[in-house]
DNA sequence: TTGTAGGCGTTATCAA
DNA sequence: TTGATAACGCCTACAA
């Protein structure tokens, strides 16, 4: 590696000051003709770029934003993510992603907290987070803390999050608009009996969605059967799991919906396992729309998070702060249902299979 | 937000120097009890933490990793890219990871080289680079010229580039092995006719795959077709379309093997669009080995890339750099076929479809 | 074991 | 329009 090049470098031998070569970089002030050329002749000739970090500590700020996810790998996280990175690239600000994995990859390292607490460093001019604790009910203790300082050093948002109490932006999801157009969709098609699929008790987003699907079919004068609420998790296994469990009942659900489309698509898998056959045998609903729904077989009808959306909504937020500006703390992200082949009318269903 | 709370607040409060707090701080060098109590209370009392972007500054290191990549939400990068970010958690690095969005995001704005430009102001301590322009054969003017001044500031380490004098040290993939593996097997099911899907020449790794496959057909005396090349691009999509075609064809192929795994997924998608059934009418293997794989029915028979090894090799070449040891050049993970249920023996098949 | 002081590479302030 | 110089917040010889 060559000697150190900075901005002294360069300053002494196209002859001028470094604040003059700071202003050129700049363009924060008029420079000479003269000396602009004099200034990118040397730049040219080192191939010279200033250094961010002591960029950085003068300005008090790092143009980056901390992302805060369990696992990109999931489609929905990882969309999302996407989205948001576009959004700020657009405008200016990187962004640094920190997945927890599920807070659960060294032994017993909270990878959440251990997050939280690096961007606290201020590493970051602001931190979104989905996912994770802020779903919680019940959060680890000395979590709240956490959140708190980094809150106190950099605007925060969350997606989704239920954390009560906190000072910070909320960008949140309308999800019972869409489970009452798909509930409503059920119903049309003589679905009576609706199960739910997957989740865990005690996380927000699946409390908020199990409620609006019981509201849903109250409206239609139907109650929901506690013993269809079944398999735990969010993932493909969990369906392939639930499905199992649906089979063994005596009274089985015709329509199931899913805590998210990755639950969906296990069902599906898991049907064709037992030679039965979706939507035929199970009409099946999911959640999320993440692009893999639409190249199931059956494409899996779904409730649109509008990721696109959820990802902007939450840089711009963040950035409309860092500008001065005072964003709204709430930002409300309509769902919408997006019906496709995976749940067809019970009368033409449930004649195939063992059901 | 308070006043700034610095290491000179908290050494005053704490009766002792900066060095003192700095020193208990980083545990560089023992500290007597007392002001060890002193200092930590006041620590406790202010939620101080030390400032990371001074503290990079002044050690003219982050501890940070760039990883530059295509696309995370693709399964195959974002695999790897979990894999990466765990390892370097482990050694105590954090990740900036650049979604190049396959270079192509705002209007003509080459995000890849972008990327190269941000990472070298120094912000990162090594960089991870896979897919993008690193594969190809013709890159773009100027692009060398950032990769080189990138190389000259911090360790960089490609996956599977191909892109020749570049002084970086390199992880790459024997894909021949796990192909030649696929060929024996497909042979055994007595497949003579033999077709390759997807990927674009110009691209080594369909270069490379491609020709891997040809050699492993001349093993057993049989020639490639060069009219069973078909589809272009890496996508679900390319399957659909290339499975298409295939079907337009008057002799057709009874086996192909995919450049990746979504590919593969494409294809098994269209044939039952057609009602047509895989592997029944047509065997067919991916490459990569992604999680999908074996969600998908039927479970498709594939080429493992290791991508947890592929992943972690990467991080600990570029951290034993970072650490003045010298490791090696050039890293080769071996890859192994993966057989499930989407190729079965030319015999037994073929016979329900219209093939 | 502790403290002083200089350095890390920029930006920003204030004169000139 | 330009240039000296003081931050920015931490680390680390070096000296005590």
């Amino acid at each position: 590696m060559r000697d150190k090049i900075t901005i002294y470098t360069i300053a002494r031998e196209a002859g001028v000051s470094v604040s003059t070569v700071s202003r050129f970089l700049n363009g924060s002030a008029n420079v000479s003709e003269e000396k602009r050329n004099a200034i990118e002749n040397v730049v040219r000739k080192y191939n010279y770029r200033p250094n961010a970090i002591a960029r950085n500590l003068s300005k008090q700020k790092t143009r980056m934003l901390g992302f805060i996810l369990p696992d990109v790998t999931h489609p929905f996280y990882g969309t999302t993510f996407i989205e948001a990175e576009k959004r700020a690239m657009e405008l200016g600000y990187t962004i640094l992603l920190c997945n927890t994995m599920n807070d659960n990859m060294l032994n017993n390292t909270r990878m959440e907290e251990r997050y939280i607490d690096i961007l606290s460093e201020k590493l970051v001019d602001g931190v979104i987070m989905i996912g994770g604790h802020i779903n919680e009910i019940d959060v680890p203790p000395g979590y709240i803390k956490k959140v708190n300082r980094l809150i106190e050093s950099v605007p925060v948002v969350m997606i989704n999050g239920e954390i009560e109490d906190l000072d910070c932006y909320r960008v949140v999801t309308r999800d019972e608009l869409g489970i009452r157009a798909l509930i409503n969709h059920l119903v049309s098609l003589n679905h009576e009996k609706i199960g739910f699929v997957g989740g865990a008790l005690g996380i927000q987003p699946t409390n908020k969605r199990l409620e609006a699907v019981k509201r849903g079919l109250a409206v239609h004068g139907i109650e929901f059967k506690e013993e269809w609420f079944v398999g735990s998790g969010f993932n493909i296994d969990t369906g392939i799991e639930a499905f199992e469990q649906i089979l063994q009942m005596d009274d089985r659900p015709t329509a199931v919906v899913c805590i998210n489309d990755l639950v969906a698509i296990g069902i599906i898998h898991s049907a064709i396992k037992f030679g039965l056959s979706i939507p035929q045998d199970l009409s099946v609903a999911g959640f999320d729309n993440i692009y893999l729904t639409e190249y199931m077989i059956p494409r899996v009808t779904t409730v649109d998070l509008n990721l696109k959306k959820l990802g902007r909504m939450a840089v711009d937020t963040l950035v409309q702060c860092l500008n001065g500006k005072s964003p709204e703390k709430t930002t409300v992200v309509e769902t919408r249902i997006v019906i496709r082949d995976s749940c067809i009318n019970a009368r033409n269903g449930q004649k195939f299979g063992i059901f």
